[in-house]
DNA sequence: CAGCTCTTTAGAATCATTATAAACTAAACA
DNA sequence: TGTTTAGTTTATAATGATTCTAAAGAGCTG
C-alpha cells in the first residue's frame, strides 16, 4: 500500500521518519480515526519518545509549538486527545487538579502525587501489592482500580 | 460558658438544638475559625445528619437553600468547604469532574465510582485488603493512600 | 463601648473546557 | 482524476466552576 504523507518533514532521517508515521497512520486507521496531518503530529509528540509521560492540555501545546512547525488549534488538541483516550491510547488520570492529566503510559499502574511540588511520578503495578477489592455491588463489574499515593515532606 | 446563639430557631427542639450548635461552637473556636452564623449553618447542613455523604459546591448550594431560612453567599460556602477541608473535617475526592467533589466521611476510605449513574458509593478501608507500597521516593512520606474502583454494568 | 481582626458578600475576573458553524480534506465512488 | 460525502480543523464564542476584590458586617478582647 502507498502512503500519502500528508506533510513535509522538515530535517531529520525521511526514511525512518516514513516508518514512523506509517505507523501511526495503520494506528489511526485501525481504529476509526482519520490520518490527518494534525493527528500524525499529536502522535509524534505523545507516542513518539521512548519514555511515557504525564501533560495537561497546557503542556501539550507548548510540547506541540516546541517540536512541531506548525500550529495546531486549541480545540483540535482537546478533541483529538478526547479521541485517544476513547480509544485507549492516553489514560485520564484520577487527581483533583484545575487541569486534567492525561499519561501517554497506558499499562495498569498507578501515581505518587507530590503535593509540595505538584507532580506526578509512575508507581508501576509491581510496586504495589495486589488490591483486593471485597465489597461487590451488585449487576455492576470493576473496570479499572486506580491508586493515588499522596506525598509530603 | 454562656453561649451567644448567633440566629434564631425556626422549628424542632431548641434545647436539642443548643445542644448542637454549641458543639459546633467548640469545634470552630477550638480550630481557631470564629463561630458565625453562616458556619454554624453549614455545619448543621454537612454534620447534623447520622449519615455522611459525598457533594459538590452546587449540591450544597441546593442543601441550603432547602434547610436554612436564609441564604449564603456562594463565596462563604467556598471559603468555609475550603476552611474545612484544611482543618480535616472534610475531605476532597480524588476524582476527575468538573466539579470538586467533597465528602464528610472523614475515616481512611476509598471508593467506587460508577461511570454510568456517574455515583460514587464508599468503600471502608476493611472491605479493601492492605495496600503494600513498595516504592520509596527519597525525602518523601506517604501521606495518603486513595483507591479509586471505576464500575461499568 | 472601642478597636481590631476576621468574615461575609455581590459582583467581577479568571481559566479550563465545550460548543458552534464555516472552511477544509480524506476516503469512497463514479 | 473529478465528485461526493462524511469526518476534521479552526477561530471564536459560550459555559461554568472557581477565585479575586474591596467594602460592609460581625466576633472578640480589653
Amino acid at each position: 500500500m502507498i502512503y500519502n504523507i500528508p506533510f513535509t518533514v522538515v530535517k531529520g532521517n525521511f526514511r525512518l521518519y516514513y516508518i514512523f508515521v506509517v505507523k501511526y497512520i495503520e494506528k489511526l486507521r485501525n481504529s476509526g480515526l482519520r490520518p490527518t496531518k494534525q493527528r500524525l503530529q499529536i502522535c509524534e509528540v505523545l507516542f513518539g519518545t521512548r519514555k511515557t509521560f504525564h501533560f495537561t492540555i497546557n503542556d501539550l501545546v507548548k510540547k506541540i509549538k516546541k517540536q512541531i512547525n506548525n500550529n495546531i488549534s486549541l480545540a483540535t488538541l482537546y478533541n483529538t486527545v478526547h479521541a485517544f483516550e476513547k480509544k485507549g491510547y492516553l489514560k485520564r488520570i484520577p487527581i483533583n487538579s484545575n487541569q486534567t492529566y492525561f499519561d501517554t503510559n497506558i499499562s495498569e499502574h498507578h501515581h505518587f502525587y507530590d503535593l509540595k511540588e505538584e507532580r506526578l511520578i509512575d508507581l508501576e503495578n509491581a510496586d504495589v501489592g495486589p488490591i483486593n477489592i471485597k465489597k461487590k455491588i451488585n449487576g455492576k463489574k470493576i473496570k479499572s482500580v486506580e491508586v493515588l499515593v499522596k506525598l509530603e515532606d
